[in-house]
Formats: structure tokens, sequence, C-alpha cells
DNA sequence: CGATAATACTTAGCTTGCTAAGCGAACCGC
DNA sequence: GCGGTTCGCTTAGCAAGCTAAGTATTATCG
């Protein structure tokens, strides 16, 4: 039962960047690895905070999104939390029968819902808001405010170039743009 | 069909830090949210990269760990590419049912099973390789060769407070610690 | 006005990952 | 030397996310 943690204890970084001359690209060093692996430590520990409170991690991002501004379209939900709308409409399904969101027809644009959240999904903001950034401060103990700027940076730097890319390899495959 | 992209233009950061007083606890600075969403980002431009080749991301890992040390047991695999057994294994499956690795039962200890890249699999390293990397210089490279390492401590950091985190809940649910 | 295009959501089906629980092989203590 | 425990893998089933391809509804243009 011993609850395994599969872990890297990253070690040896800048050691030999170039020494393997040509396929030799240990994983440890990678930033997607170490991105991969922060990701879902962050997932987990998070789980276990709000899952007592009948929150799962699907429907995390979109209540985030809903306390800040309430009565969202799918699609707006969809941005804000960064997902496609597929994901977006089930984590919606799911919190409609767990209550804590209604959906709500547009009068001018019946191709619209806009969602809700109910008493009880509002409520839990005030309980889950607070411990949610428990989790964050705890994850970033070892950091000053300064390293914390700067990883946040870093990774908004990481994102931009990869977006770029997208964009690029997207183009090309259209090949029909415009 | 336009392939929307849910970006999130991360702007505005250091913007209203302690502003909202109580509850307000802005999605865009949170460490949690960017490191997901560089996850995602990252997770589909290496895809794009490697399934030409026939690789899904389930099994660039294992085969990442086996291109570095090959005949690992499943366990040792699991360790590696940091996932459980069952998500281990099931890449296994399919990358022994794509002829790019054989199972080989340990003689000594009929519980475990070594597993060997084939031929096939062993060539795709000299290709798939220096793709990766190509993904991730590609990923930094609006990033010094500091702010690289910079950003790979932090993880590093963050990672390690989440599993300590994470061992103190385990104790704490568990109780029948030794 | 009517045909066509665009928009907003939905459905279907797949992938990657997990936990919980099972099964056979090896180990350990008496 | 055999009964219980541990170990390594397996099975079952679920969660979160995606793409591709629908279906309605609204917007647009001749």
């Amino acid at each position: 039962m011993t609850t395994r943690k599969p872990a890297a204890s990253a070690k040896s970084r800048t050691g030999a960047k170039s020494a393997g001359k040509a396929v030799d690209f240990p994983i440890v060093e990678s930033v997607g690895y170490q991105i991969r692996a922060t990701h879902r430590a962050l997932q987990r520990v998070l789980l276990l905070k709000i899952e007592p409170y009948g929150i799962t991690l699907g429907m995390w991002y979109f209540l985030r999104a809903l306390w800040h501004e309430d009565g969202l379209t799918q699609r707006e939900l969809s941005n804000r939390a960064g997902t496609m709308e597929p994901t977006t409409l089930s984590a919606i399904l799911i919190m409609e029968k767990r209550g804590l969101v209604r959906r709500v027809r547009d009068k001018a644009d019946r191709r619209k819902w806009h969602i809700h959240l109910t008493a009880r999904g509002r409520t839990l903001k005030a309980r889950l808001i607070p411990l949610a950034r428990g989790v964050v401060d705890m994850a970033v103990q070892n950091l000053s405010p300064e390293e914390v700027a700067r990883l946040l940076e870093g990774l908004a730097e990481v994102q931009k170039s990869l977006h770029a890319s997208l964009g690029r390899l997207d183009k090309t495959s259209a090949k029909a743009a415009e």
C-alpha cells in the first residue's frame, strides 16, 4: 500500500550540457519533464484538499472563473479556463448535476447558454479559495517573492514561444490560410 | 474548423497583488494555473512533432527511459517516467503491439518482466531525440541559459515542497505509520 | 428574401493518467 | 516447510482532456 512517490530528485543540472555529443538528452534536465512532474504533483495535492468538499479537479478552474465572473457562456468559460468546449461542457453538466451551477439560455441569442452559480456553488468560494492559496503558498514556500515572480515570467515566456510555434505549425499544415 | 487556441494571454502580472483583500486570487497569477497551461502547450507541440513517427505522448517518457537504459522492469520504468504501474503497463502493451519493445520474463524472479527495445524501437532514438531537443530549445528561446537554470531550480523546489506535503498528508490519513 | 457562412453548443470516441483491488511468485519466521 | 506477508504485475473502472464531426441558431450578402 505504501503510497509510492515517483519523484525524480532533480539533481545534476548544468552538468554535461553538451558532453554526450549527439543523442544524449538527460530527461531530468528537460524543461518538459520537469513541467510535467510539477504539474502532476500540484494536481495531486490540490485534489486531496478539495475533494472533501465534493469538488474535483475537472471543476476547479471553471469554478475559479465563475467565482470571479458569474454568468459566463460556455465559450467564455472555455477561454477563461483554457480548455476546449467539450471539456467545458462535461464539467458544466457534472457541476449542474451536483447543484453547483444552473444553465440559462440567452434570450437574445438562443445558441448561447449562460452558466450561473447556485447559492451552494457561490458559498464554496469562501472555503476553497483560501485552501487553494494555501496549496500554492506551500508549494512556493522555499522561493522568495522575486523567485516566484521569475518563475511565473519564465513560464509565461515558454508559453509564448510554444503558442507562436503552434501558430506556425498550424499554418504550415493548413496551407489555405486566408 | 479554425483551430482555436484557448491561450490566456498572460498579461497583467504583479498588478493587484493584495488589492482584493480577502478572497480574490487572480487565476493568471497562480503558479498552479501557469504550470497547467505550460504543460498543455508543451504537450501539444511535442505531440505534433512525434506523431508523424507513430509515437504518442503516452509512449514518450518510457521510450526516453529505455533509450537511456534498456531492459528495465515495469516498476523501474514507472519510477523513471514518474507514472503509476497501470499507466506504465498500458503504454508498454501498446508499444509491444507496435513492435517497439519486447517483454522478457526474468529467469530468477518470475514476477518480473524486463522491457527491451526492438531494433525498430532503438532506431527511433536518433530521429526523435534531436526533435525533442528542438522543441525544448524553441520553448526556451527567449530565456537565457541562466534563466532556464533558474526555471528548472524553481520547478524542482516546488516539487520538493509538494512531495513533502504529500508525505505529511499521507501520514495523517494513514495514521498507522509504524 | 433566400442561400450560404459563421457561431455556439453537442455528440462520439479516443488518450493519458489515476486508484482500488486482485493474482501469482517469492520471502520470512517459526 | 508451510502460513502469512511482501512484491510485481494485472484488471477494472473512472477522470480529465482532446479532436472530429455533428445540430441548431443567427448573421450576411447578393
